[in-house]
DNA sequence: GATGTGGGTTAGAACTTCTCACGAACACGA
DNA sequence: TCGTGTTCGTGAGAAGTTCTAACCCACATC
């Protein structure tokens, strides 16, 4: 491919309003790359993340195969971007149920509701990754938004029982090793609660989309809500 | 990934003595077989499942090719008898574990332990799966064995406090759900609390193998740990 | 209107899984 | 000891995959 210069920072640059993009071809690209990631999705959805083939997508938006790389540098660069919007979507999400007034219950079911609308989604971000990727730094960073919202639900949860003493010796931890809270100030029950809920609810979902419950017989919301309840009366 | 075919039946068929195969031709071929899953664990700890291929394994054992199919009929059983023996393999550790007198904590340690001696095997039977497959019937018989070995350390765990209202409720569900279980007569506490263990256990665990905490500065033992406390004093 | 950039094409290299037809080595029974 | 037949391994090849390279053409801008 020709030099492109710079990490291709997405369509929209540092252009003028919202959306779209300036210049027709700028909104041309930005469209292109749209559809290309909706099939990309599509096909995730159906048959996994390993079966996304960039040809399969050109031939179904009926240009031929090299012509994606126009848009996506690579197989891995289209996953990438996938990843990001993924983690977006969430962050989204959980901002505006946030937005709307959910506590930490409410968040949990919105976090479930996102996943199973799509379970390879999740999946994708939370799921097996391949042992050598590293996702870029603004994903990380998009990740932390999410913890932050999460944290803000626990440090506004009432103080709750007393704690057992493993319980403060590990909240004494999480006070000398908060760099991935941020400056977030809660309070070390809170960063142990929030840890304990982000881990447990992963957990019980990560476990009902893969499909562990489906022969079992379990209704996989019976057990969310157990563990929700668990983590707001434990 | 797609069909899957069927078991295919083990070469050494119903053969005589137990375990390594009468004839020097079953002989040779057994080894042959053990040599192929060898390799293909290899590049899965080190590029993942997806990255699996059977071209590059034939030649790393300097053979060309199609010869591996007289020994495996696709990529896809090679796979599935990589799945069981993963779930063997866990259940073996976790067997032995029990049989040395290991409580609840101690199953899950050897859980950990067995996780993270190979963090691609753990997650090829509890990650992101392709969403058509569907696992031999003989796999779900050793999950539900694994099932049964917690459910026997749970069921061996003190009575434990009163419960909440919405744990009694639970129980009373679980009560009336316990295929899963098997035959095992454990009571409805234990049902819950090995229920829940698991899905915990697989929640930080899981997010560890997937690299989410190493940029977090928390370390996942610690996590485990108090995970653990509270699943045994909760 | 010339010029250049960006979009799309075909060709092709280097892979992959997997089928087929052939040859050779082996085990076994006559 | 000599067939006979099963099994193993081979090379060829079909149908995929990602991705590069060279080329054309249309559009936009100067």
């Amino acid at each position: 491919m020709a030099k492109m210069t710079e990490p291709e920072q997405e369509p929209e640059q540092r252009s003028g309003p919202g959306a779209g993009g300036r210049t027709p071809r700028e909104r041309y690209r930005a469209q292109v790359r749209a559809e290309i990631k909706g099939h990309a999705w599509e096909q995730i959805a159906t048959a996994g993340a390993s079966a996304l083939s960039l040809n399969a997508i050109a031939k179904r938006m009926g240009m031929s195969g090299p012509a994606l790389y126009r848009y996506f540098a690579s197989r891995d660069e289209l996953i990438t971007e996938l990843i990001r919007d993924a983690y977006r979507g969430l962050a989204d999400t959980l901002g505006a149920a946030a937005g709307s007034g959910a506590d930490v219950a409410g968040l949990a079911q919105a976090i479930r509701g996102w996943a199973l609308e799509d379970p390879q989604r999740y999946l994708l971000i939370y799921g097996t990754p391949v042992p050598g990727y590293h996702a870029p730094d603004d994903i990380t960073g998009i990740a932390r938004g999410i913890m932050a919202t999460l944290l803000d639900a626990y440090a506004a949860l009432p103080a709750g029982e007393e704690r057992t003493p493993f319980e403060r010796s590990f909240e004494s931890y999480l006070a000398e090793h908060r760099q991935w809270a941020g400056d977030h100030p809660a309070e070390p029950p809170a960063l142990r609660r929030a840890l304990a809920g982000w881990t447990r609810i992963h957990g019980v979902l990560s476990l009902e989309l893969s499909g562990h419950f489906a022969g079992m017989g379990i209704d996989p919301a019976q057990l969310f809500a157990a563990e929700l309840d668990a983590l707001l009366t434990g």
